[in-house]
DNA sequence: ACCGAATCACTTTTT
DNA sequence: GTGATTCGGT
């Protein structure tokens, strides 16, 4: 247990309290990852069973990166039998064993969000819905996802009036029977949604006591990673499996809760976990290894701001450091220009590109970096981005594999059925489709009697004799699945399916690139087929007799869970600067950070009303400047390029919420006038002559020039030109007139009347309001 | 079936 | 401004 001497006090005694439930609230930089894997190797070194352990994590990567630490402290063997894995990969274990008692087969086909929105879309389609706006799949989706998230099924939500009518306001009134269809086309494709995977996991609790038993037995300890990211069905399902021991461990931190906007809910931690559990025990990790003093002194600021959280005081023993640096910058192409050059300087004096990361608040900031990067030829990558396995041509073979595994995944045979082109071209199939929804069997099944029903659906020969063909090959490799290995059957299906020969007969840059990605997806399949079997549930659970060799169906149930961050890691790759979002930087840590577009509108986002999402932009904003170890740089534009057209703003109000003794104002610009428009320049308070580090004075200036604009601005400047009688437009009311305008600027309301809800009374400062005559 | 023009929409996105 | 998608012509 000699392990043990690596961590400080409240750290060891986090790993070593098994008594009854245990919340760990772990500060940014104060070593959460190291009490998850300190105190899972502590656990198998008292003697539980590493199969008993379930430790869910939010990441593939977060569980990996675990799991080789832990190697590393007890018998890797061992490391390898824990339960660990995300939410969605361990419950999509769960239901596969269980499947048949919720009447799906074990082999069900895990649809991404593509996958769903063409499913939603078709249905919004064939119920002659309006899709551009109403039923947009997009936010039918997100609506769903909501539901079920709160495990709210069709039918429960027919019983809550409230939802109904929130849909008929929004004339959305046929919105719960686009749910049902989805539903049971997810259904009969033999297919479930990410939300499905921890949907069903909570209905098999609920409805399947034995069930529930079962993994309550087999869960002895529970661990849950990055709790204040949980969202309702999460934390339902780790309650129920925790229900009767009470053997569970969260670690989170809620000043790092950033993802409500996906369900997750900060209450959780905050409260839930709480009332939940009376019998918890509560420790904090407040020391931060990460940063300098003044890292923490100024995020710590920015966090006090927030009422909802649980009460912390980050504090660190590494050295003061140096102040925030802070840039003034005219637009984004300035921006960029400075941040490039400052990065230089830090080359010269020994830095690494990859000690250096670029956050921002949207991805469409990353394109001026690109830009400014090249010409300065500063190395760089950007961190996250499409996923290799969202590539059409990667698809698009991988729904090849789907059909042979599953034939009833409708959405994998229809982007295949003629590509490459094999001549059925859309009457066909829409023959098809609809014979098959209209006698209710898949469209597979029908494929597989074409001849039979050759005259009924009125096509020619030719094209019965393609289907016959294409019906029939893949019927031959579903009788291979496990007679031939994985990389033996993907190869023959990669060669029938004649993407690779399509791809090749016009050799254009992109196609080549496809090629590539091909067979890099078929090395990945090499690989895959080299590794053991190290699922815990073999050493658990009889499984179904498997062959020696690891088969196509294995190598599917993992891809469709991996994600961008999954693959090679990019964080080890030749020196470069990354560039992320602030989301995706979560959990990472830089020498020097970036903390860019620092603009009221932007960050916090103009989407932002309430006071909890201001909260949430505020923990966004703390989460950027926790990634800094040494130096963190702050930057913000008075001008910007959004959608289109240019943008003035004002700084955020989140630089005036930092201690003004912890900042360094930088106009490090000799050459500042190429980017200072010159009737910018006269009334800029910004960049007033200063070097390197500002006097006390200068300093004072500036934070209260932002802070007066920001205060006086808000985020819609344009509403002060605002009048009665003006036409305009609202994101959730639509069109409206104003028929008056009363109080003064902040404060000022208007009354407007909507076409389509009535009057209103908006706060000028806060509503999103777009003039339109 | 395919190409180019027109149109659109647009925070964040661990699964 | 950009990229994705759709539509309409060949």
């Amino acid at each position: 247990m000699d392990f043990l001497k690596d961590l400080n006090e409240v750290q060891r005694q986090s790993v070593e309290y098994i008594d009854s439930p245990l919340m760990v609230i772990a500060g940014a930089g104060s070593g959460k990852t190291r009490v998850l894997t300190y105190k899972i190797a502590y656990l198998i070194q008292k003697g539980w069973k590493p199969y008993n352990i379930l430790a869910l994590t939010f990441t593939n990567k977060a569980a990996g990166e675990m799991k080789e630490r832990i190697a590393h402290l007890v018998n890797p063997a061992y490391a390898r039998q824990v339960w660990m894995g995300t939410f969605h990969s361990v419950f999509a274990k769960i239901l596969r064993r269980e499947a048949e008692k919720i009447s799906y087969t074990p082999t069900f086909t895990i649809y991404d969000t593509e996958d769903s929105k063409k499913i939603i879309s078709d249905i919004v389609k064939r119920m002659n819905l309006d899709d551009k706006n109403i039923y947009k799949p997009t936010s039918v989706l997100a609506r769903i996802s909501d539901l079920k998230n709160n495990l709210i099924s069709p039918a429960k939500y027919e019983t809550l009036p409230n939802l109904i009518s929130e849909d008929r306001y929004r004339k959305r009134e046929h919105f719960v029977d686009v749910y049902k269809a989805y539903q049971k086309q997810l259904y009969r494709n033999g297919a479930m949604d990410f939300d499905d995977l921890l949907y069903y996991t909570n209905v098999l609790f609920r409805d399947f006591p034995d069930v529930l038993d079962k993994y309550q037995n087999l869960f002895q300890y529970i661990l849950v990673d990055e709790f204040q990211d949980t969202n309702f069905s999460q934390y339902l399902s780790v309650k129920q499996l925790a229900k009767n021991h009470q053997k569970v461990c969260v670690v989170g931190d809620d000043a790092q809760s950033i993802y409500s906007f996906r369900g997750a809910d900060i209450n959780n931690i905050v409260t839930n976990f709480r009332k939940d559990f009376p019998q918890h025990k509560l420790f904090k990790l407040e020391e931060n290894y990460r940063s300098t003093q003044h890292i923490v002194e100024a995020s710590n600021a920015i966090i006090k701001k927030n009422k909802n959280q649980i009460p912390k005081k980050v504090y660190t023993n590494n050295s003061k450091g140096e102040p925030l640096f802070l840039y003034a910058c005219t637009d984004e192409n300035h921006e960029a220009h400075i941040i490039a050059k400052e990065i230089l300087s830090l080359i010269n004096k020994g830095a690494d590109y990859s000690d250096m990361a670029i956050l921002y608040r949207t991805n469409a900031q990353s394109r001026v970096f690109e830009d400014v990067f090249r010409k300065y030829q500063i190395p760089y990558k950007i961190y996250g981005g499409m996923s290799f396995y969202q590539r059409k041509e990667v698809k698009d073979v991988l729904a090849y594999f789907r059909v042979v595994i599953n034939s009833k995944d409708e959405e994998a045979l229809m982007r295949i059925i003629n590509f490459p082109t094999r001549g059925l071209g859309d009457t066909t199939l829409e023959k098809m489709s609809n014979y098959a929804y209209d006698n209710q069997i898949s469209l597979f099944e029908l494929m597989q009697n074409v001849r039979l029903l050759q005259n009924e659906l009125n096509i020619s020969n030719k094209q019965t004799a393609v289907i016959e063909n294409f019906v029939a090959n893949i019927v031959g490799f579903r009788n291979n699945l496990f007679e031939q290995d994985v990389v033996t059957l993907a190869k023959e299906i990669l060669d029938f399916s004649g993407i690779i020969k399509y791809y090749e007969s016009s050799p254009t840059e992109e196609n080549k690139e496809r090629v590539l990605n091909i067979k890099e997806l078929i090395n990945a399949i090499e690989q895959f087929s080299a590794t053991e079997r190290t699922l815990p549930e073999e050493q658990t659970m009889n499984e179904n007799q498997l062959p020696a060799f690891r088969t196509l169906e294995e190598f599917m149930r993992e891809v469709s869970l991996l994600t961008s961050q999954d693959e090679k890691d990019v964080l080890n790759m030749s020196p470069k600067v990354l560039l992320m979002t602030i989301h995706l930087s979560k959990g990472l840590e830089f020498p020097y950070v970036f903390v860019t577009g620092l603009e009221e509108g932007l960050f916090p986002s103009s989407r932002t009303m309430f006071e909890d999402e201001i909260e949430e932009e505020r923990r966004l904003f703390y989460v950027s400047v926790t990634r800094a170890k040494i130096r963190a740089h702050l930057s913000f534009a008075q001008k910007r390029f959004i959608n289109g057209r240019s943008n003035y703003s004002v700084p955020s109000r989140f630089i005036n919420e930092l201690p003004q003794e912890l900042i360094s104002v930088q106009t490090d610009m000799p050459n500042r006038r190429q980017y200072i428009s010159s009737d910018l320049d006269s009334s800029n308070i910004y960049f007033e002559k200063t070097n390197k580090t500002e006097s006390p004075r200068k300093l004072v200036s500036v934070h209260q020039a932002t802070k007066n604009n920001s205060e006086a601005n808000y985020s819609a400047v344009q509403n002060k030109d605002l009048e009665k009688g003006h036409v305009i437009y609202h994101d959730k009311f639509g069109k409206g007139t104003i028929l008056e305008i009363s109080g003064k600027w902040p404060d000022s309301k208007a009354i407007v009347h909507f076409d389509a809800h009535g009057q209103k009374v908006l706060l000028l400062k806060f509503a999103k309001l777009e003039k339109i005559q």
